[in-house]
This record gives structure tokens, sequence and C-alpha cells, in this order.
DNA sequence: CGGGCTCCTGACGAAGCGTCAGATATCCTT
DNA sequence: AAGGATATCTGACGCTTCGTCAGGAGCCCG
């Protein structure tokens, strides 16, 4: 069905062996200086010498662990996608209602802002290699967001029912361009500066749609 | 003040003459391929001794007009940005009241749409400058995207100066975020289907939001 | 202690980049 | 219309980075 590539049982080394104790060592020890190299240079002056001299080895054994620089940044954002379930728990917490539900709308952009800062890093590449055209890449951000996605378009789909929405709303839909909106706002927020546009008020502004959208409501008044 | 490099009014070749003729028709011929072939090629594939040979000319002669791949995509960008002003057109043409207003919202999304498909190898290189850090490229995605954000920031304002706002909606990052959702989706809109979106809904999606955004009030029904 | 497996090395050939000295085309002057 | 001056083009070259591979070093166990 999937690719044995990555499976998520057995790790393989290029030559197809599975690594013992000290090639997983090494290979955790690269995957360490990638992401920290990853912190200090851009993404396109990341060379595979570079980070195995880092790491105090050879470009040849980067090559054993890693089909390329790519790989290695795909495997640090596989470790990622766990902590999409932060969104989740935000999501589910309250009943969407009044102040207690406004609360949750600022908790979530504060959280999804707080985790773009935090993967900053590693999330531009994912982007970028999106953009790129990148499946692999693609999927790991779908498998991040989708949580959330869904969770949304539950609470969404919940008002809907209860009359609160009119028919042509869509809660898939409305989900998605939320999930983006939070998602690709939190992502360029020093982008809006040039604007003078401070992240205090994104985030109050991502807040107030997304309790709107959610609920069909307008937030309540601070 | 600001660099020569790119003066408005004078085209420079690599050596500083000012190209004659027989020059800014290869300049023009080479951006002509380079923007066929970024259609039909990944942008990472783009070598510039294709471009150049497509253009029956050399790679020499490449670098004459430009430093590399992307100051020619750059040059691409630049002439698209005039163009920004179709959305500026729609924001003003109405008041956004009733359903006259709601059809502005609809006509935005789909302008954005619109644009994102026709221009998506160029934009997708933007952006993926942009994520690169690459302060040319986010100079022209704002010169493009600066006078909707501006004309959608006045008009929310003025909303609030009625009293259709509360105090704390704040005018400019409100059009920022809309203008970013709008942006970002239309440049994703297909990455929607994995959860069965279709781009009709995005379009609605986007639009309620917008109108909601704007006006303050709910979408008229349709 | 030695055979066999695991793991690592660093030099190498391929490929793309950007440059430059010289060749060619075009224009202008007389 | 010839001839010189200027504008434009060429393609091979030196440089860098990439990914590979044949062989060497380390480790474990009988």
């Amino acid at each position: 069905m999937a690719t044995d590539e990555e499976g998520s049982e057995e790790l393989r080394a290029a030559d197809g062996r599975v690594p013992g104790r000290r090639g997983r060592a090494t290979r955790h020890r690269l995957l360490d200086c990638t992401a920290q190299m990853l912190r200090a240079t851009s993404y396109r002056d990341l060379k595979v010498v570079d980070i195995a001299r880092e790491a105090g080895t050879s470009p040849g054994t980067f090559y054993q662990y890693f089909a390329d620089v790519e790989s290695a940044i795909l495997a640090l954002a596989d470790d990622m996608v766990g902590q999409g379930h932060r969104f989740v728990e935000i999501v589910e917490s309250t009943s969407w209602r009044g102040r207690a539900g406004y609360a949750s709308a600022l908790a979530l952009a504060d959280e999804f802002i707080g985790f773009w800062d935090e993967h900053q890093a590693v999330l531009r590449v994912v982007d970028l290699a999106i953009d790129e055209g990148d499946g692999r890449f693609a999927n790991v951000r779908t498998r991040l967001l989708n949580e959330v996605n869904n969770a949304l378009a539950a609470v969404i789909a919940d008002h809907k029912k209860q009359g609160r929405h009119p028919p042509e709303v869509d809660p898939m839909a409305t989900a998605g361009v939320l999930v983006a909106m939070l998602a690709h706002v939190s992502s360029h927020h020093f982008g809006f500066e040039f604007w003078g546009v401070r992240t205090g008020d994104l985030r109050t502004t991502m807040a107030r749609i997304l309790y709107w959208s959610v609920t069909g409501q307008k937030p309540p008044t601070t």
C-alpha cells in the first residue's frame, strides 16, 4: 500500500540494511545538526558537507541515512506532526458559546502563532517544498492540520444543525479557509509590520473572524 | 536613494551600458522563454543554459541582462504588479451594502482566484523566494497587494465610523488578514481537494467572511 | 584472536554556474 | 559605400557542489 521507504516500523539505511545502535546514534546526530544549522543558515545554503562536518562525520555517511537534505528535514517535520494535537484540544475544550468561546478563539490564534514561531525554521521549508510541488511535504502539512480542521468543521456543523448558520454554509470549506488563514498569517506575521500592523492586532482580528465563522454570532465585546 | 540597478527609467545591461534595439529584443526574447518554460518546468529545474538555448542564444548573453534566473523572474513579476489595480476597482465599485456589497465580495474572491490561476507559475516563485527571505520579491508582493489592502481598510474604517464595528476592530489588521486569506487560499485552492472541498465552496466561504469582516453584518441570504 | 558484519571515509566524475577574451553584427560618419 | 566605433554575442573555462563507491576501520561473538 504505502511505500516501504519511510515505513513507520523499520528504519532503513541507503543500502537497505537496518541500522544498529551506532548507526541510529549517527543518524540522530545528523538530524540534530540539521535542525540546529537550519535555524542559523538559510535553507538554500545548507550543504550536506557542512552538516556532516558539523556532526563530526563525512558526506558519504549522510547519504547513508538520507537521500538529500530535504529528506532529513522531512524527517524533522515528521516528528513535529504529532504536536498538531495541541490545536484540537483547544477547539474541543469549550462549547464555543459566549465569552468562553471567544477565549477559545483567542487561544487558538495564540497557539498557531506560537507554534509557527517555535517551528518556523522547519515549517518554512515545508511551505517551500509544497510550493515546489513536493507531495511528501504536502502530506506532512495535511497530517499536521487535518485534526484541527476536522474538529473545527465538526463544531461548525453542530452550530449549523442548531440553526445558527444558513444552509449555504459548508462546514468543511469554512474550517479549511480558517485553518489556512491561521497558518498563513502566523507564518508571515512579521511581514505585516510593513503596514504597521502588530502581532497583537492580528491575533484579535483572527480570533474575531474565527468566532464569527464558527458560531455565526458577533464576538462578545471586551 | 533606491539602487540604480532596476531603475524604472534606464535599463542597464551587466556591463553598465544602456541596451539598444537589438539588445532589448534579445532581453525580451529571454523573458518570454523564461515565462514559457516556467509554466512547463519546475522552477528548480530551470537552467540558464536551457533558457538561453530555447531563446536561440548562449548563456553568456543571458547573464548580460540578468544576474540569475531569479532576477529574470523578478522582472516578470514586476510586470504583473500593475494589474493589482483590478482588485481595487472591485473594492471601490459599490458601497458594500446589502446584496450589491455581497456581490462585490464574491467578485473579489473570483478575481483573486482567477488572478492566481492565471499567474500561478510566477506567483509560486514569488512566494517561494519570500519564504527564502528575498526582500526583492517581498517588495513585489507588497506592491501588488498594497492598493487593495488600503482600499479595503478604508471601507472598513468607514463602516467603523458609522458604528457598525466595535472600537476594538483595527481596519488595517482586518484588511491585512483578509488579503492574506484571499491570496493564500487562491494560491492553494487545489490542495483543498484532499478534504473534498471544491473551489466554488471556497469562493462562497471567503466572500461570506469578507462581507462580514468589512460590513459587520451577516451576508444576505441567497 | 580472527572472521564477519556494521559503519565510515574521502577522493572522484558529473553537472551547473558565472566569467571573459575574442568574434561578429550593427550603426554612423564622411 | 567603406571603414571605424560601438553594441552584442559566443562558447569554452575554472570553480563549486553534488552524490557515489571502493575500500578501510570499528565492533561483536564464537
